[in-house]
Parts: structure tokens; C-alpha cells; sequence
DNA sequence: GTCTATATTTAGATAGAC
DNA sequence: GTCTATCTAAATATAGAC
């Protein structure tokens, strides 16, 4: 004991900003989203925001930086327990892509709304989705051409993209399905809407594929 | 002659200003974009604006209304023409729905994003959504069903909100997927997008439909 | 590291002349 | 209908005490 004392352990100020940050820009975007209303919900005085993270952008980085690399980690350790060797590994590559941001590590509904709003955002976005996420897209565009060794590399990119797609509107438009269809019944659990999504996004690479053949 | 001269035809102020309000809505967001870029554009005064649609909440629902109507008017013009009798309709219907967002009277990339943004957007773009989409929404639904009678309504309305899905990623990531392939080729020309888009939704919705299948 | 208080800029909205 | 000028509120960011 030297007489030093720690103040608080990991969750301390910056986690609990990084948490409220995340919930924030989910709801409002970055736009929308108000240094104020974050310092407020993560119960520290608005000053330490920029004291931690210089500005409104460093904010929003450091919390797609912290959520992503948590996604990438999660993504590819299952892309690499695959057996690309297999009768068709695509379901299993598609769920290796779809699970983390779905799952409780991939932060729940709130960054999968940050995680759709970087996907139809501008420039900034588009700088963040660079950095954060194509290195990983590469390494599944590369895996998926292995399973579709026939497919044009512009087919199997774009089975990548529409597979994020059906990601997106998987988290985003959750409760409008219910709505159209007048139910009323309870949430569905995350295994059937893991396999939905990915059923969808398997099929709908083939039929791409398919479209996309010689006549 | 009496005198009185009309100042400007048809694209008045209020045509430019909405033509304005959607590109800059569509670049930035609602929250991110400002009344006065918006009258700067539009190449009028800033108290033009609130004039004609009162605030920014009510010059968003008009950018909505205007394009929505238009857009709905095309999709169910198309989708009245579609035979439900044939073989497959499916990729009729699909055709259907993706088509006028895509192509120029949809309003281009511009309005595409605000469609994107509205399906991942907050409470206000939800009642916008539920108002302007909703009831064309279930057109689709019930023609969707009929294709694929003994489909469960979940997997039906799952398959349109997918569809919905992809419609958006293949607007808001136009530009990633030849990137991630390096790529350096032309633009892709709009009936080959479509018919690309559309072979996504209908195998995707086969694929949800097979597996939602009892065993 | 954290807080209080404040500076600076920018936003949406309004008033009134033309 | 349109413009100029202005009001008021809210935002981000900073300064300095503790």
C-alpha cells in the first residue's frame, strides 16, 4: 500500500460515457445527438467528454472503435472455426458475419443502429466503415468466393453487402414486421432471428449468383 | 393583359425548395441538415421556408409526402399489371416494389437515402413511415401471399422487410462493394441493379419461407 | 480526473418592409 | 410571396477551480 486509491474501477467515467454515448447516438444520430443529453444520461459533468474525447467526433469514433473491434474479434474468430471444405459452408460463414452484432456483445439494438446509421451515413461514416469494418469484409468476401469458386467477384461482393443489408433491416425495422401484420405476440428469440437472417442472406447470394450466370 | 405578371412557373420557390430540402436532407440527415443550407440551395430567403411549411418538421413530411406519393403511385401501377396466376409471380412483385425507388422519377440516390434513413430513423420517421408506407406495405403483403400460400404471415412480412432491406443497401452502399474488390470500373446501369436487387428478395424469401418450414 | 461556469457559434423561428 | 433583419434558444467547446 503506497496510499494511493483508485477512484473507480473499470466502469468508470469514460466506460459509463462510452455506454451512454452509444445509446445516444443510436436514438438520435450524430446529428442529432447532444453532448449534453450524453454527459446527462452518463452522469458526469459535460466538460469531462471533451476532456476524454476532444470533441463530438472523437466521441463518436472512440464508440464505434470500442464497439467494432469487440464485433471483429467475435466475427472472425467464428469465420476461422469453419470448414470451408464442407458440402456448402455459406450458411455457416453468413452466421459467422450476422451472430456478434446481433448478439448481447454486439451491444445490443443500440449499436446495431449506430452500426445501420454508418452504413447509410456520409463521408464520415463512410471513413469509419473503412477503418473499421473493410478489413474484416475482405476476409469474408474472400471466404465466400472460396465456397463460390464459379460466382464473379462482383456477385460475392455484393452478396456481402445485401447480406449486411438484411442485418440492418433485421435490427432497424424490428416491430414493423409484427405491425403489417396486425400480431400482437411476444419478441422473438435471438437463435430464429439469427437463422432468418441468415437463411436469407445464403439464398439470396445463390440466387444472385444464379441471375448472374451465362445464359 | 391586366398588368399583373406571374413571376415564376411551375418550379417556383416552393418546387425548388423542396427539390433543395431533399438533397441536403438526404446528405446530412433531418438533424444534420440546416434551414439556412437548405434556402441557400434552393436560392431563397431562409423565412421562405417556414412560410410555405411552417418549421423543419413540416418541410421533412412534404419532401415524405411529395415522393412517397409518387413512388406508391408506380408500385401499385406495377404491381395491378402483375399476374398472380403465372408460375412464379414472385420476382414479378419484387419488380415491383424495388423498381420505382430506384429508377428517376423515384428521386434518384438523393431520395433513396431519406427512404434508408427513415427505416432506421427515430419516432418521428416511424409515424412518417407508418403513414406514407404502411398501407402500400400491405398491398405488397397480401400479393406476396397469395404467391406463396402456405407461407406463414411471418415469413411473408419478414421477406418484405428484407426486401426493404436490400432496396437500401443497394442505394446506401452503392460504391463499397466495388471498393472492397478494387474495382475501378463504370457505374452499373440501372436495369442490371434492379434485376439484381429483385433475384436477392425473391431467393432470400424462398430460402426464409423453406426454413420456417416444419421438419 | 472531475466539476462549475462561461464563451462562442449556430440553429430554428419570427417581424415587418416591399 | 418573397426578402432583410433580428430574436431566442441550443449547441459545442473552453477556462479555471478543486
Amino acid at each position: 500500500m503506497d496510499g494511493t486509491v483508485p477512484k473507480e474501477s473499470p466502469p468508470a467515467a469514460q466506460g459509463r460515457i462510452l455506454d451512454a454515448a452509444e445509446n445516444i447516438f443510436a436514438e438520435q444520430g450524430f446529428a442529432g445527438a447532444g453532448m449534453k443529453a450524453i454527459a446527462l444520461r452518463a452522469n458526469v459533468a459535460q466538460g469531462l467528454l471533451h476532456y476524454h474525447f476532444s470533441n463530438k467526433d472523437g466521441l463518436y469514433a472512440a464508440v464505434i472503435e470500442r464497439r467494432s473491434g469487440i464485433i471483429n474479434r467475435d466475427r472472425i474468430s467464428l469465420l476461422d472455426q469453419v470448414n470451408l471444405e464442407k458440402q456448402d459452408p455459406v450458411p455457416d460463414i453468413m452466421e459467422a458475419l450476422l451472430k456478434p452484432p446481433l448478439g448481447p456483445a454486439g451491444g445490443g439494438r443500440a449499436y446495431a443502429r449506430i452500426l445501420a446509421g454508418l452504413c447509410v451515413g456520409d463521408a464520415r461514416d463512410s471513413a469509419l466503415v473503412e477503418e473499421h469494418y473493410d478489413p474484416t469484409a475482405k476476409r469474408f468476401i474472400a471466404a465466400l468466393q472460396i465456397a463460390r469458386p464459379h460466382a464473379s467477384a462482383r456477385s460475392i461482393s455484393w452478396g456481402y453487402n445485401l447480406a449486411v443489408g438484411a442485418l440492418i433491416a433485421t435490427v432497424a425495422r424490428d416491430g414493423r414486421s409484427d405491425r403489417l401484420i396486425g400480431a400482437v405476440e411476444k419478441i422473438e428469440d435471438l437463435e430464429k432471428t439469427v437463422a432468418r437472417t441468415v437463411a436469407y442472406a445464403a439464398g439470396g447470394l445463390d440466387a444472385i449468383i444464379a441471375a448472374d450466370a451465362p445464359p
